[in-house]
DNA sequence: ATTATCTATAGATCTATAGATAATGC
DNA sequence: ATTATCTATAGATCTATAGATAATGC
């Protein structure tokens, strides 16, 4: 057998992912997983180098898009309250569209591991980008000024606890649970609520291009 | 040595917890914790039985009294706005100052173990009666329709959250990000939004009651 | 010739039990 | 007499490597 195009490789990495949301990275065997695939459990070796290079492929899928996207968000032209409601939206609907179960992925203690220290920084520079944006609303009176620090926080788990809710599947609505984030957010931080239709149709114009600048680099996983 | 009131027991509790926060449930070992009690692995069992048996017991001394305060928020006679914002600050407040790091406890994987069953029962309960609050709010008027689950998984994911930020320690000032909680939960949901400001008064009011009906029973745990 | 799989296994864990020892309570 | 600790260890893992085998590409 010889190329096929990273078929089993991506076996493994969709059957690793539903195994450590099941059962967590640490009661996950590499025979576990090799079971699901299919092989018997040294063949894992012959696709990931060690078990932790399982993961770190995982959380790479799910935070360089991210990254990329809360990037776009602090680019564009506009004020934050939408900028941080179109930003939620695509951030939802993206991570619910996964092809992994993402749910095992973010427990911190694994995080720690040496190991996935690339991976621990990826996040944190995404939670540092979203203070910033909050920040900015803050200063700019268009949001309430909460600790940033609390808010950065209560997006992150809500988001965790989003994906949680979705279970093992792909979510088969994800645009619906989206806008109720989004909406829940926004809500609690709008400084004036009656704002919050024009925010929300100001986001739907942004959506299409946090999408797009958070898609142009196919290989960018292994910066 | 014989009765020294526990204070070994309640050592492996704390080092345990921490252990769990740090490493994870599954990456802890019963050596791991014996180290850091300053006794060898074997003598755990002298305390517990087995190594789940550590995790219910954390998990009930949070559980329990969790349990007691939605529960008392569900039978006080007031809005349900306000109640919701009282909930809330004492929840967050009890968390913040268990003398446990418990950020390692409400792993999904770890719970979904038989042998946690009963503690896995148990928080599903506390999710049944947060959502009968919700579903009240809504139908009542006072809440924004958003979807009840959804709601449930929002705070679930802030109090989570918040625990996470927190770190290892008692948090020093619990009693301000309890606050953070509530006013931001109750902003996202409370359809007339001047009415916070009133919300908050008699939430105020609703705290001591509800401290007061969730701590009678010190005897509880084993039910 | 290359590459993915396999069998076999080293070496390092990890949980829990058996049974000895020592320290306190009565 | 009771109870918490200890040493020693059984038995079951788990990750990763070595080296053989088979299937495809050229």
């Amino acid at each position: 057998m010889t190329r096929v195009g990273g078929a089993t490789r991506d076996r493994i990495l969709v059957e690793a992912s539903r195994l450590f949301a099941e059962r967590g990275y640490h009661g996950t065997s590499t025979r576990d997983i090799a079971e699901k695939v299919g092989m018997r459990q040294p063949s894992i070796y012959s696709h990931f180098a060690t078990k932790h290079l399982i993961l770190a492929e995982l959380l790479d899928a799910d935070l360089v898009p991210a990254r990329a996207r809360i990037r776009a968000a602090l680019d564009l032209p506009a004020p934050v309250a939408a900028r941080l409601h179109a930003y939620l939206q695509v951030d939802v609907a993206a991570i619910l569209s996964l092809p992994y179960d993402v749910r095992g992925l973010y427990n911190d203690d694994v995080l720690r591991a040496p190991e996935l220290a690339e991976q621990a920084r990826r996040r944190a520079e995404i939670h540092d980008l979203t203070r910033e944006l909050i920040d900015t609303g803050i200063d700019g009176g268009e949001l309430v000024p909460f600790d940033t620090s609390f808010v950065q926080h209560a997006i992150t788990g809500l988001l965790l606890e989003v994906v949680r809710e979705r279970g093992a599947t792909p979510s088969t609505a994800p645009a619906a649970r989206a806008l109720d984030v989004a909406d829940f957010v926004l809500r609690a931080l709008l400084l004036d609520a009656k704002l919050l239709n024009d925010v929300r149709a100001r986001a739907g114009a942004l959506v299409p291009h946090i999408t797009a600048l958070a898609a142009p680099h196919p290989e960018h996983a292994g910066a």
